[in-house]
DNA sequence: AATAAAATTTAGACAAAACTAAAAATTTGT
DNA sequence: ACAAATTTTTAGTTTTGTCTAAATTTTATT
């Protein structure tokens, strides 16, 4: 398995679909910043090795086979984040390109070991749920602060947008995964929010609201 | 810098050379089990970056630059090897495999972070010295069991053999980094010794003699 | 010093992964 | 339903790193 088949299959399952609804090789391609010929070419590599079902002009979904290898490799970006923020003190912000390249080290001992030194988090510094060694993993239920309804309370517990930009906006601000959040006031004309969290109340954007996830309690 | 050419400088490094005595394309093949014509093509490539001094048929050295990345990533490699063993109970024999995937990982911060999270050691678990950031390390002085003379006593500082099957045996014999020997025969006829080891007599065969470093004390 | 042997380089080819430009299939709009 | 627009594929090219086979240079031998 070559790095570039790996990555493949990382951003067909973040992609989502499935064999009814598969993913086009030009939504492939703009989310890998390439050609969608160099698509076409690795979907029919991928599909001589099982890892994809591809009919031509009908897009790529993931086989089973397939599945378990994407999250083999998410398994191992996120337990690497958790690595990076808990051990090292990388910021939130700082993990994700260093993860790249450590998700496609091939040692099942190593990744396990990780897993283990870490007492086997469930979720990454962004909180995305980490895929179990057998491929389990359940999303967590939560929905998007901008769907809260007025007065209601939740539990920050991940970000949609996960660029530095953002993640250090939410550091300057001091929003973490894990603060209490009450949707105070919310104004019509610009769907802005006025919340509060952990006792400060704060004015914050639509934008912003629609990158953070919260867990309703 | 693409994997394959720090791998050509770590190797041209390991066979030593200077620019007075260069290192012959066909050596270079042997170690990394490639062919001449191949190390051709690479030396080339490297002279234009200014890596190596090469002019045909006269084979390879290092250029200043080309010491100093060939050290920040023997830096790397061994670094990886302290954290495997002392953080993540890997044995000695069985992290050469992953430090070589690990040492390609593109990140100043985070050896430095792994650095300082093992507390800046100065010896990787084979006994070889780990270069500093600034690319300086000193070889310790240290000789071959199968030079010391009789009853001389001497602490165990390295290997030379890094093979799994001659780690394994040291294991399994006990031997380890640190351990006090003390010279108590020597065997003309076929060069073995007898040792005392941390208060345990061993015979051992001139194979293993002259693939153990020791420090005189 | 001439020639044989060994080492090294060159030339040409290949595989992986990407690209461009052109062709083909699908989808959309009326 | 048919032409236009869009999407997708094909064909041919490039780059990196490798290889084989042939040619060249160096080294060794007599």
């Amino acid at each position: 398995m070559t790095r570039s088949e790996e990555n493949y299959l990382k951003t067909i399952f973040h992609l989502g679909g499935s064999e009814a609804d598969p993913i086009s090789t030009n939504a492939i391609a703009e989310q890998m910043a390439t050609k969608p010929s160099s698509v076409t070419d690795m979907a029919k590599k991928l599909a001589d090795k099982g890892l994809v079902d591809y009919k031509r002009y009908q897009g790529v979904s993931l086989t089973d086979s397939g599945i378990k290898t994407a999250l083999s490799i998410i398994r191992k970006h996120r337990l690497w984040e958790v690595f990076l923020v808990k051990r090292l003190d990388f910021t939130w912000d700082e993990v994700h390109e260093v993860a790249e390249q450590l998700e496609h080290i091939k040692s099942e001992k190593l990744i396990d070991k990780i897993d283990e030194l870490l007492d086997f988090p469930k979720y990454d510094p962004h909180g995305d749920p980490i895929p179990t060694k057998t491929g389990e993993f359940q999303e967590r239920d939560k929905q998007l602060l901008s769907e809260m309804p007025l007065r209601s309370l939740g539990i920050c517990v991940g970000v949609k947008d996960t660029s530095s930009a953002f993640l250090r906006f939410l550091d300057k601000n001091e929003i973490a995964l894990g603060d209490t959040i009450e949707v105070v006031e919310k104004e019509d004309f610009d769907d802005s929010l006025l919340i509060k969290i952990e006792d400060r109340e704060l004015h914050i954007s639509n934008q912003i609201a629609t990158n953070l996830y919260v867990k309703t309690v």
